[in-house]
DNA sequence: GGAAATAATATGACCGGTTGTCTTATTTTG
DNA sequence: CAAAATAAGACAACCGGTCATATTATTTCC
């Protein structure tokens, strides 16, 4: 193995590792130490990788997002039918992450917004940058479905997308304290099944 | 000035400083000797006041919902006619008090659930009663616009009451990184001036 | 090609500061 | 004066960050 290779190896290390922490515990209530111990990795390389623990926040922030992207992205590619249907099984996939992890953690961007989205203006931006990737994503995945005609077009995608992000974070906070996916569950039946739904005579 | 007022005075000057330190900086990025010297307190008092931190944590968490009962059960006092537009000028007001703060803190129920949720059992106890019964109340004035005949009665009052204080969580995570009160707005606007309305022949 | 010199990287002890908590001493009260 | 409330300060543990040293890699020279 190269050395940059191995280098890139332990950073990715780090980076997971930080991810699973900081979403379970927060920002101030993980130490460096921790992390490091959890992947034997010693104190002093930590900077080596990374210029500080705030540069490390940011990093662990985009490094979270990758894999949802990724996931919506399939989804969304895969179902060119019915967008609507892709995006509420992606949803779903989500939903029984969550079950299976007890309700732990929920996610990282809601939870760093509220831990330190107006103390580090580090991670600040690196948390815009993550949410916005996102929900352009999201919208776009709306957009094919108002085409589809699974969608109302009387509200603009941007703006279904953004509820629904809304939604589904302060849905994610209940169903962690509630220890329930209840919470997210109603929440995405309320918006996709209901709400982003066209009005049709026999609806309602 | 009585023993016990002064001590109720001390209990009462350290909630407020918790809630609005706890609010900006975080639980864990909050430390005790900061709040005491904040209101003049020395560090060995604390525990006569609090049996822990974490007690402590959980006390600010009701003393910070209190006013916002207070704030909506006032307006739905008043607004006897009209129950869902006292709601909107509940939730206007709340807006107008995030732009003044410049959309620092948002909300300390939102941003602890996040940080210590699950990892705090005394705090998710204490953030478990505080949301269910502002949810209860939410709930109670809907129920009353749906007697008034302005919000649809097709969907339970309880299932609108979750989801508007869902939707406004996560546009108060948004609202504090991207500094702008839009996601706030447009999440009232969506919900109360969209969603929860009653279907008419003229309607969308 | 092999040895010596040089550069680059990895590391763990250590820094000053702060944490939450507790024991001990002082003050206040009835 | 006894009892209870309050304050002082010590405590060990931990924080993020630094740095001299040890290890490894690369280059230079014969």
């Amino acid at each position: 193995m190269s050395r940059s290779a191995k280098k890139e190896a332990s950073r990715d290390a780090l980076l997971n590792q930080g991810v699973s922490m900081l979403m379970r515990q927060g920002y101030h209530g993980t130490g460096l130490q921790e992390i490091l111990d959890a992947v034997n990795i010693p104190k002093g390389s930590f900077y080596n990788y990374f210029d500080s623990k705030e540069d490390f926040g940011a990093k662990v922030i985009q490094h979270y997002v990758d894999p949802f992207i990724a996931q919506l992205t399939t989804h969304l590619r895969y179902s060119e039918t019915d967008a609507l249907d892709a995006i509420q099984c992606y949803f779903d996939e989500l939903v029984t992450e969550l079950e299976k992890n007890d309700f732990q953690g929920g996610c990282l961007l809601g939870n760093l917004m509220g831990e330190i989205g107006d103390t580090s203006l580090l991670c600040q931006q690196s948390l815009q940058t993550a949410v916005t990737r996102y929900r352009d994503l999201l919208q776009s995945g709306l957009v094919k479905a108002q085409q589809q005609g699974t969608v109302r077009v009387d509200k603009s995608a941007g703006e279904m997308a953004d509820l629904l992000i809304n939604a589904w974070q302060g849905g994610l906070l209940r169903a962690k304290i509630e220890k329930s996916s209840g919470p997210v569950r109603q929440c995405c039946q309320d918006l996709l099944g209901d709400f982003f739904r066209p009005l049709t005579s026999a609806s309602r």
